[in-house]
DNA sequence: TTGCGTGCAAAGGTTTTGCATGGCA
DNA sequence: TGCCATGCAAAACCTTTGCACGCAA
């Protein structure tokens, strides 16, 4: 049986994707389609994620709401270890808490409890302001 | 075929077993094998699991090592909705962050930022003091 | 021709669901 | 007897892996 001709599921596509939608998480689903319509097999795209985790261009989450894996660009410089992300689960933008106040949080964690936060792993999640007005007009 | 008896896998046990382990999170076949070592079908236990988060009486979370999930009693009459949590990575135990700069901090995400967070959703991870120590210790 | 990227299929792990049955009231 | 909890198996879903093949250098 003919197989079908290959489709550039590659590397340079997915950073593309990523980096024009900054701040924002992806199930593997979102990134075929938004790809290439999601004719691309997943395994492939699933290699190329995999080897974007390892290089730390792009990391991977777990989905609150789903059993499976959200993957956001964060080679834009920006050292994500360093504060804490806020998640809206309306819009699923990503929200980077570079302030002060989330500096010191982080301090006070550790000297009154005892607690060595790993900022990059850790997400808030939440409404954002936008979201929150829409539901509220709704309501 | 004879079918083996019955195994109480009740609510009751599950129940049991998360008061007698508070703070802490686990997983189904943590939950399965401390019940009744590991006898009862895991399909009861999911059961189980799925009704007492219904009623808000235990919660669930995403693993963030394993693509499995984790259940947490919080039935205690704490509102853990009023707080973040802090969770120990390494240990598994669940911290309850329930002070003033905790609080501040949500005031200050939503004046600031205008994020709404979602405390009782939202998980801090990293190393707990007693853990902490001990990395040092075998560095 | 060589090597890498890709497609396909199968396997593995977690969770859900349908159905028949055990066991208690 | 009737009902609910349970066991079992299959299915669904996400992810990984092995292998063969397309395609470009």
């Amino acid at each position: 049986m003919k197989r079908k001709p290959y489709v550039t599921a590659g590397r340079t596509k997915i950073l593309n994707f990523f980096k024009s939608n900054p701040d924002c998480q992806f199930t593997t689903d979102e990134i075929c389609l938004a790809v290439n319509g999601g004719e691309a097999a997943k395994s492939t795209v699933y290699r190329h994620l995999t080897e974007l985790c390892r290089q730390n261009i792009v990391r991977k989450f777990r989905s609150v709401e789903r059993l499976c894996s959200v993957y956001q660009y964060v080679g834009s410089g920006c050292d994500c270890d360093a504060h804490f992300h806020a998640k809206c689960v309306k819009c699923g933008r990503m929200e980077h808490l570079d302030c002060e106040d989330s500096t010191e949080f982080v301090l006070h964690l550790k000297k009154e409890h005892g607690f060595f936060v790993n900022c990059g792993q850790s997400v808030l999640y939440g409404l954002c302001a936008a979201c929150r007005e829409r539901e509220i007009i709704h309501a």
